[in-house]
DNA sequence: CTTATTTGTTAGTGGAGCATACAATCCTGC
DNA sequence: GCAGGATTGTATGCTCCACTAACAAATAAG
């Protein structure tokens, strides 16, 4: 990846052993945040390249299987999207025949959603892969730093 | 945010007290770290509201202030973006007038970065805003624990 | 010199988040 | 019980981000 490349140039000054160093914004936490999320992302998204499933949609449908008959709203609190994401995720899961939608037999405003028999199937096999990319982040922690960064971050978004 | 309702219906059973509560996704590492990820994202975009400016375009502004001269590809390693997503960030931080591409002059293939004057003054700004986002980041932790933190993240990332 | 690699560019795809607006339903205060 | 307000789902449209594929120009490697 070209380290130790010249790394200003145009008239500026020569800048060897300058690899990948990002200077102040190395002490950002949003930023390391926000890389660790990417890294994350792209290996979630390699390791589901064939179930063709996305974090959003394992983390609906595994919701729904522990909730059956919850609402979108509920839905949409829990996982922290909106009224409007939620439903483009349900949409995608309906459309693919994972979930279906019926009529809340309390609250005429509600849809309870329930996993179809395929929809069962799908999440079986993702909580598969999600067995793998999880091996694949804790990899590099002792359990005990595993129950760190989970109550660290737990902190952030609660 | 009807905590206590009724969560399964439709002739489910009846489970209260179940506030916001995700099962095993709790246990998932990745669905915290996405979740803090959200919440950081959400706090980002209202802080930088008035500015305008996106974490990446931030990143990319701050990048090139670091680094005069850098080249589109070493921004996007450093960030970890491919070259396209690069070249929208860069496009449009050109667009407004924060940022200007020059011939390398070591490497015909490479564009040479800089920040104009209203780059810089945008950069300023965008500090000043970082530091009300970063306190708010780091305010439910202690040093050691952000400390902590970070490094735990980098080796999410590294 | 010829070939492979790197860098920038363009165009297109898809996921995700958000705002707004609307209809149906429920709830509250009177 | 009724009117007004709140909640839920839906539809539409926008922006941002990540990725792929293809291409051209420049450099590097053989």
């Amino acid at each position: 990846m070209a380290f130790g490349d010249q790394l200003v140039d145009a008239g500026g000054k020569i800048a060897p052993d300058d690899d990948g160093d990002i200077g102040e914004l190395n002490e950002i936490v949003g930023f390391h945040i926000r890389l660790a999320h990417g890294a994350c992302y792209r290996h979630f998204t390699e390791t589901f390249a064939e179930l063709e499933l996305t974090q959003k949609q394992v983390s609906a449908l595994w919701l729904v299987d522990d909730h059956p008959g919850i609402s979108q709203i509920e839905v949409g609190t829990r996982l922290r999207m909106d009224r409007a994401t939620t439903m483009t995720i349900v949409n995608r899961l309906q459309a693919r025949g994972f979930m279906r939608r019926e009529k809340s037999a309390t609250d005429g405003r509600k849809q309870a959603l329930f996993l179809t028999d395929r929809g069962h199937d799908a999440l079986a096999q993702a909580k598969e892969a999600i067995r793998a990319h999880e091996a694949w982040l804790k990899s590099r922690f002792t359990q005990k730093e595993v129950d760190t960064l989970m109550e660290l971050l737990a902190r952030i978004h609660e």
